[in-house]
DNA sequence: AGCATTTATGAAAGCGCTTTCATAAATACC
DNA sequence: GGTATTTATGAAAGCGCTTTCATAAATGCT
């Protein structure tokens, strides 16, 4: 392992000359900074991580925290959001850590991993109203960015997309092709995405009686969706909004269980999770969808770290991501 | 920050014998370990990870490289297997750094990440045949478990599951309901597990002539599995054997499509991905599957990581995980 | 009792960097 | 040409741990 000593003597020079032309500092001349960083490619030179850290204080690596919940877990999308996220990190030469949290929410986990100095900072997934982690970390001082929203007015950074906008348009749609009866299949009622696409839901309908929009709040599984769809369409709906494709395909299958057509007899938008081999071009109707692009959030999280740590104030970084309705064959006035 | 020196201050002791009562060593007395433990528990101290590392040399955290190219990041079981390893290596107070490869297969990114200390190890996904990466870090003397296998021969350390028993005990099912046209819907061929089944699935057809078992290898898409299922029910197919839930799927439209039932005119046998959200009972019939837990996996890799830390040799490290075949109803007899 | 061990602790070096402070050389100024 | 300044480099401290080596105290043995 050629290290920094071995590097300096091998060019005459002192640790620290090598070092400051390492990093770039002004204070080093342009033909030595040359021969250090010629040197360095022909030595194959990598700084020891450990030791800059420890020099620095700082850990150049951000972490995220996996819930001990199972089924917290069922994220198709994991894969697509951390590598956007790493990929971009990777970039900036910060590492991305993971952990795993045993004890209810994490908050120790949190610390711990803050306090080791394992991480500068964290990404928190899959916000709860109010999460007591973002309050937690607020509380300590520890720099985070929150992928959705932990509250409605959030004083913290975040990078979310706007679920309310997408459902509110998603159902003025719907109503606007005479649907009456709507029915929410949405994801789990504490989660601040559910929350907010409810929200976005309700006042797309208008004056639309409650009682004729049966809203479920449940976990996002295809079996889940069967189930809700089957209520609804007993109960006499014409039209499904869907917070997950896994839901949608939960629902066409009931709707052909009851002898029924998508786009014809009902009508079905969902939101676009992006799932990879999982396309809505696979549904028997082409599906509307409200799409956003969930790599794209890994990036702008990424992006949104650097900023903090270089003091940029958390409020000032805070994105919401305009979602796009994309009209297919799924959607079509009820039949008369 | 708690350190080390103002612990063994407080506690007038050195460093030297707070540092060894901490770390379990055997030559300090039992009642000053217990005063250093209370204290720091009281202090709430928390040693610097990097600190600790630079002293050991060793950095108490294995990486994962994630893949650059956008179709081997579809993988929807990623974050059940990273959820097993992380929570099981968290254990051993170990982290997961994540990485992002941007050259070829990323051979380069690993060698930066341990010459770096950022890492003490590797787990290789997703491995090809005779993959390079595991040439490489071989060469290199850097420990890896792959995750599935590197080669037909391995001689590192492996986690794999049966892929061609379990095929071949599927494919045997279907022979023996009388099946003579069957079809196989595999994942990329060069993927070792493909490879794996494609074997395993000839076989156990025994003597049938292989113009009547077509084959497809693609990627493992809903659209994929519709595509070859179409082709496959054209040439006269009345069973399909697939890789994954994805192309079950797809297979079931197309076979719907082609106003066929599942079960009753086609059958159908599929790896159980144990895709979080959409379950096998998902299916018009539920689906006879293959079947293993890729939480497991992630779990056992782990261990495989922490033995090779203490010495154990690569090749006594291999695992291959029994899959288990489960009868539903979507395999009977060919219609007459 | 007297010497050889064993047991418990401390001093200090070292891990590989960064960074402050001091210093020497080069340039500027009047 | 002499002093003030800027520019380029080095010496050394320090980041917070672990671990070797030395040492003092306690115990064992005859």
């Amino acid at each position: 392992m050629t290290s920094l000593k071995t590097l300096s003597e091998h060019l005459g020079l002192s640790q620290a000359t090598v070092s400051r032309a390492l990093n770039g500092y002004s204070t080093v001349s342009p033909k030595t900074r040359q021969r250090v960083l010629d040197a360095a490619r022909a030595l194959d030179y990598r700084p020891n991580s450990s030791a800059r850290r420890l020099a620095t204080g700082r850990a150049g690596a951000y972490g995220m925290i996996l819930p001990s919940e199972r089924h917290l877990l069922l994220d198709p999308l994991f894969s697509d959001f951390m590598s956007g996220l790493t990929e971009e990190l990777a970039r900036q030469e910060r590492d991305v850590v993971l952990g795993a949290s045993f004890e209810g929410f994490g908050a120790a986990t949190y610390e711990r991993f803050s306090r080791a100095g394992k991480v500068d900072g964290f990404v928190l997934g899959q916000p709860l109203l109010d999460d007591p982690r973002a309050a937690h970390l607020d509380r300590l001082g520890i720099p985070f960015v929150v992928h959705g929203r932990a509250s409605r007015a959030p004083t913290h950074a975040f990078y979310d997309i706007d679920n309310h906008g997408a459902f509110r348009q998603a159902t003025e749609l719907l109503v606007a092709l005479g649907h009456r009866r709507i029915a929410l299949l949405n994801g789990h009622p504490e989660a601040v995405f559910a929350i907010m696409r409810r929200e976005g839901f309700l006042d797309g309908l208008g004056g639309l009686p409650r009682a004729q929009t049966p809203i479920t709040e449940t976990e996002m599984t295809e079996a889940a969706g069967y189930r809700a769809t089957r209520a609804a369409l007993e109960a006499g709906a014409t039209a499904l909004l869907c917070s997950s494709i896994l839901l949608a395909l939960g629902a066409e299958r009931a709707v052909r269980d009851a002898g029924q057509e998508l786009g014809r007899d009902v009508s079905l938008i969902c939101h676009d999770d992006d799932l990879s081999g999982l396309s809505t071009a696979s549904f028997s109707a082409p599906l509307t969808v409200t799409r956003a692009p969930i790599r794209e959030a890994g990036q702008a999280i990424a992006g949104m770290l650097e900023a903090l740590m270089t003091g940029a104030a958390p409020d000032s970084l805070q994105e919401i991501a305009p979602v796009e309705l994309v009209l297919r064959a799924s959607t079509r006035p009820p039949p008369a």
